[in-house]
DNA sequence: TCATGTGAAGAGCTTCACAGCA
DNA sequence: TGCTGTGAAGCTCTTCACATGA
């Protein structure tokens, strides 16, 4: 099933299919139908279909989807089926949560290292993950075949932390920094950038939507 | 212009405008076109026309738009004219990071209190921010007419803490906790799952594009 | 019979192209 | 002239409806 164009919508809701498949066979469930996969995520039973056909017919019809063997497939179309490695770059308060976060819920994505230029921090460690100089990326990097960083640093300081990453050949960056990152054609950057999430959510949050501008 | 039913994504842009609004009468600039404006954010000069075209028209033809006036225009839109009061319930690493992040990026949101159950935690100040016990979220809530709730507990806790939320009369929940909630008609929960997030994203670090599964 | 897989229809959002106005 | 504001066209994603096959 070559490249037809997959919507980025589709990948994330691979991976909350990929966490209800967790649980299902934690608890020895061996089959799943769209309609009760639906349930569980909230998405539709034509969508989940239509989705996982982007690449390929995983289900039997008339009964359903085996939760393992789906479970398999999604892991290799998301590229989780290999160790996937990364790591951390700026560990103030919100590296710090961001690596145990990581840690202590994902399964699938291991922290490699997480780089600060602080000395206070330098050396100190966050559960099992050493806080290493900046200097040190692109050697472990090389060395993890590290895939993704997590970029948490002040803002002043992102413009150099993207070069450092750049230059340690990582070529995907999901940036916490609340800015514009400029990078080189083929990086791919997914920003979550919490005040302008949560500023966007007052809209929702308030009884403003029929005034007059 | 009433509500046509405004897209999510609209939304979200207008807060980015205001951020680059607000740098840019930092700097003194009185008028941007939609084509600077285009480059400051990455998106195309006509989305952004459009964009503010849903509210009214609030530019000049000719010359562009004025800042102030724009940054005016997009708080009320938005609904950040008024003091908006949030609360942070869970105060983990999480919490306690989405706590100061907050309080020291974004000036138009004020947090009010976290809220625990932890005796150890409760009591503390995160900065200015008081951690309270969550028995008293909804005297809270109702003094300081607080919007949103960001959602950082546990698992386990997310249940309970989403009825306390309900109960306190908050409209909208900001959730990090990696589940689905359950929530009575006319709440609005806002995801951000920061591992399904970053999983999906390894589909785009990952060279597997092409496989067949 | 039952649930998947899928072309076709529909909805929603973005881009285009240009009219309208300072 | 230059940039906004906007119907229309285009595109992308979702929903529908049903043929297909266990």
């Amino acid at each position: 099933m070559p490249n037809k164009n997959i919507p980025k919508s589709v990948i994330k809701r691979l991976a909350v299919y990929l966490r209800i498949l967790d649980n299902l066979i934690a608890n020895d469930v061996e089959i799943i139908s769209s309609r009760e996969l639906s349930e569980e995520t909230g998405f539709t039973a034509e969508q989940i279909r239509k989705d996982l056909a982007y690449f390929g017919a995983f289900g039997t019809r008339g009964t359903g989807y085996n939760t393992s063997f789906l479970k398999d497939k999604i892991l290799r179309i998301i590229g989780l089926d290999e160790q996937t490695n990364i790591v951390i770059v700026g560990a103030g308060h919100l590296g710090i949560a961001l690596t145990r976060y990581n840690i202590t819920k994902n399964p699938y994505v291991q922290v490699v290292a997480a780089f600060d230029i602080d000395p206070e921090v330098v050396g100190q460690y966050i559960i099992d993950t050493e806080v290493m100089h900046v200097s040190r990326m692109k050697e472990i990097v090389e060395k993890y075949a590290v895939k993704v960083a997590i970029l948490t640093v002040p803002i002043e300081q992102s413009h150099n932390s993207v070069e450092d990453i750049v230059a340690s050949g990582i070529k995907c960056i999901y940036n916490f920094v609340p800015t514009k990152l400029y990078v080189p054609e083929g990086i791919y950057v997914h920003n979550a950038d919490l005040s302008i999430e949560l500023n966007s959510l007052i809209y929702y949050a308030t009884e403003s939507k029929n005034k007059v501008f």
